[in-house]
DNA sequence: TGCCAAAGTAAGTGGCTATTACATATGTCT
DNA sequence: AGACATATGTAATAGCCACTTACTTTGGCA
């Protein structure tokens, strides 16, 4: 049935592939309101199915809201590569873009955000979550490892890249969870990730 | 009803005082379930009360939820301030010790700390809870001033505050919610708040 | 063509939030 | 002391939700 993702051309069976729909679905849902303000039977009425399709598809409600993270984090650690590959200039753009890309990607996508980090419920210590996670620290220690001076410590560079990464996911969460009155502009929050970027790597 | 808080004394009523003995209940829930895992139901039958009786002394769940944040933030600020008084040694003791002390609330009560921080439910830009944030800044940004020169603009101190909570937040989410491998020491977890201690207010 | 498995529905179970109507305890006022 | 208003509790209930079970529809294939 789900052998590949052919589907979409199909339009298949009764609604086309539901289980695609209902993720996207779900994905608005945890976007509108968040990821526990929300019931499968309101996913599924919006889809026009009953309430009791989604379980066809799914096993419970954790595996739809964990659908939608691993989506959510496979779509971060594209986005941090890209941005990280296409920054030019000085010697620590890819780190400076790293970051802006982060909290970009906590901007744009809060709902997504929160629950890709473990908040609340639909991942406990789930391992393809936690792999999709260390995929992300590769793309920063990738980074890291290209600014240091050759033959550097495996360790000096995970730590380097924890740093990093504290600094840019607390920005992120600070963010948007609005605990500071300020409002970052794109040009002040450059200038911030620069000057972080400098400082961790000095 | 509610003019003071000497109820605790007086064993009032049928129950003593079963305001405070739901937050408490609620509170060990929030650790032991998540601010989403638990029902109000479930308080209250840990509590020796019917399901309606929490409704006499809070609007709704949310409030319930709410009032164990605000609780958690009082502590979360005098344990910061107690730290930050109470650290001797170095001119940088004081931040150092702010940031362990950030860390090690959130490691004790995970629970509480993430409810703090808006996640999920219980705070959608409380008013009360925003300002005790602040109160918690407060310290931060005193600490700083006390390390720069005098006289230093207030934006440049409240930069510095920013970039300290950025990483103590950003350490603490990334510890409790297990996205690092290596399990970090006491003695290792001082060393990089003084090394991020001494990097930021270089 | 006829059969089977996939995908859907309707109806039901038990739990949750919150409300309503009712019962009981308490402190106060006389 | 007695009586009342009020604070505090319960039982019963409505409406929603997660998830299950039994049944129906549909598409692909032997």
């Amino acid at each position: 049935m789900q052998q590949s993702t052919k589907q979409t051309q199909k339009a298949a069976y009764h609604h086309g592939d539901l289980r695609a729909h209902l993720v996207e679905t779900v994905r608005l849902l945890v976007e509108e309101k968040g990821a526990d303000g929300f019931s499968i039977s309101e996913a599924a009425r919006r889809a026009g199915v009953s309430s009791a399709a989604p379980y066809k598809h799914f096993e419970d409600r954790r595996e739809i809201v964990r659908a939608v993270a691993v989506l959510g984090i496979k779509r971060m650690r594209q986005q941090m590569d890209d941005a990280a590959r296409s920054a030019t200039g000085e010697p620590l753009a890819p780190i400076t873009a790293l970051g802006i890309c982060y909290a970009k990607f906590a901007r744009t996508e809060p709902g997504v955000f929160r629950l890709i980090f473990g908040l609340t419920e639909g991942r406990d210590d789930d391992p393809e979550l936690h792999a999709l996670g260390m995929a992300c620290e590769d793309v920063v220690k990738r980074e890291v490892r290209r600014v240091m001076p050759e033959g550097t410590d495996e360790e000096e560079i995970g730590r380097r890249a924890y740093m990093l990464h504290m600094f840019v996911h607390g920005h992120a969460f600070l963010e948007i969870d609005g605990v500071h009155d300020n409002e970052i502009s794109g040009a002040v929050e450059h200038a911030l990730m620069a000057d972080i970027a400098a400082r961790v790597m000095a």
